[in-house]
DNA sequence: TTAGTGTGTAACTGAGTAGTTATATAGTTG
DNA sequence: CAACTATATAACTACTCAGTTACACACTAA
């Protein structure tokens, strides 16, 4: 697809897009989508799965949603978040393959 | 491509996907890549041009060189930084555009 | 040699934020 | 009504890190 931003990036969209990053530059988001591939699961169930506190996956789940990133459905007492944005997905590949792509003693040591 | 990551994701992948996120999560550092788009330059020239100190402008380019993202390559005094993995580019593209479609007062007040 | 230039780096500071604890809110059940 | 459950949120702590300042290092030029 064609570039869309400004050539040179001015100061403002790069602080778009790097908040788009940043917010995807954390593990227990990262895990909280990747859970979310399977469908809809509510915040305690996720928390359980991740062993995080409530508190913080609630967190991290709102962050998320109000990028616009997940969508939410309450149902009685419990609320059930999933995927808004399918497209979060390739991008989460996209930068998993640029990162095994420079395979590094790191890398290895994660497979061990 | 296909998911090459376990699923569900470990702490440890999701520890290495989120650190390159988050090393593309910064304004700085993606106006820097930016400017690599035009071929090699360097570190005097992009610190110029971003308005930042020498000393910050190179530490940040060693982040980007030290992922693999960036190449180096000496002459004399001088250091040229060039972008090693083109790939970067077409993530870039695609956080943008995911930005973009969620189109929002906020980027619409940076069209002002 | 000395002076000057381009880059890298160590130490520090301030801002942002992930995670915790405690509490608030809202719905359910007896 | 009261007790319980699921989620959200406020306040706080601890850690990360972008940016600065000062300096070190390496190369050039006189």
């Amino acid at each position: 697809m064609a570039q869309v931003l400004p050539h040179p990036l001015t100061p403002e969209y790069a602080r778009s897009v790097a908040d788009r990053f940043r917010l995807l530059g954390d593990p227990t988001r990262l895990r909280l989508i990747d859970l979310l591939r399977d469908g809809e699961r509510t915040v305690g169930s996720l928390a359980v799965e991740l062993g995080c506190t409530q508190a913080n996956t609630s967190k991290q789940l709102a962050l998320l949603a109000d990028a616009g990133l997940l969508a939410r459905r309450r149902e009685g007492l419990r609320c059930y978040y999933s995927i808004a944005d399918a497209a979060v997905f390739d991008l989460c590949d996209a930068v998993c393959n640029s990162v095994l792509q420079h395979l590094d003693a790191r890398v290895i040591a994660l497979r061990a």
